[in-house]
DNA sequence: ATATCATATGAACAAATGAACATATGAAAG
DNA sequence: CTTTCATATGTTCATTTGTTCATATGATAT
């Protein structure tokens, strides 16, 4: 048998205590749900470039479309969808609903997913 | 009309030059599309929960699977994406296999999401 | 009022995705 | 060799997700 294997109970590996110290290190599975939605949102092509264009300045629902060569409709559901999960936040003029990035953490995070890329 | 509004050839309120900024700014298409990857895989919960039980310390899939009350066969699957997307590594051990984090910016990228999350 | 413009919404459909099943490697022990 | 154990893989299936179409709202202008 290899030294380096500690077998117990019913871990391979894995003391009790070890078992005990993660379980109390990883935080509440709600929130670990709430972390992959958050995620999922980035996880989508267009509103990766919705966001990037975001990141330059404000701009109109029909501007973002033309922008990045989508229908209006496709970019108006994908801000719905950034908006209620507090990526962007949107402003009226009249008719014209100018969005904006809702707050620097979002820059951050896809600024980390951007160096990991680039490893 | 409004004095805000500064309407062009074809948009509503970018100048052709604003336009030509913005775009320069914008990484290729490719990239963006990668980087949408690299979020969706951080996306699921069940790979999130694993990704935060590695934080601790490298693991073998047995135990992660009983760990986190997931079966094997579902750790496995969920390993196999982590790792191609490079953000585990595996080191073979006779029949057990560790896992680990691949690097740092797997944990950033996390930590910068519950900032948002707990906004 | 009506017309037009900017945006939003709802329904329907195709594509992607995660989970569960069975099965297949591949390594150590007998 | 065969058996057992740890992990990996393939396939099917139900669910989710993004897009498109048609339509609705809401604001400005005539």
């Amino acid at each position: 048998m290899k030294e380096n294997t500690c077998p117990t109970d019913t871990y391979l590996c894995l003391t009790p205590e070890r078992v005990a110290d993660i379980l109390d290190e990883m935080p509440p599975d709600e929130q670990l749900y709430d972390l992959a939605e958050l995620f999922k949102i980035f996880g989508d092509s267009t509103r990766i470039r919705i966001l990037y264009a975001l990141f330059e300045a404000e701009m109109c629902v029909g501007d973002i479309a033309q922008l990045l060569g989508l229908s209006q409709t496709a970019v108006s559901h994908q801000l719905r969808v950034l908006k209620i999960n507090k990526l962007v936040k949107g402003r009226k003029e009249g008719k014209i609903v100018f969005y904006a990035l809702a707050d620097e953490h979002v820059r951050r995070i896809i600024d980390q997913g951007m160096e990991h890329i680039a490893e």
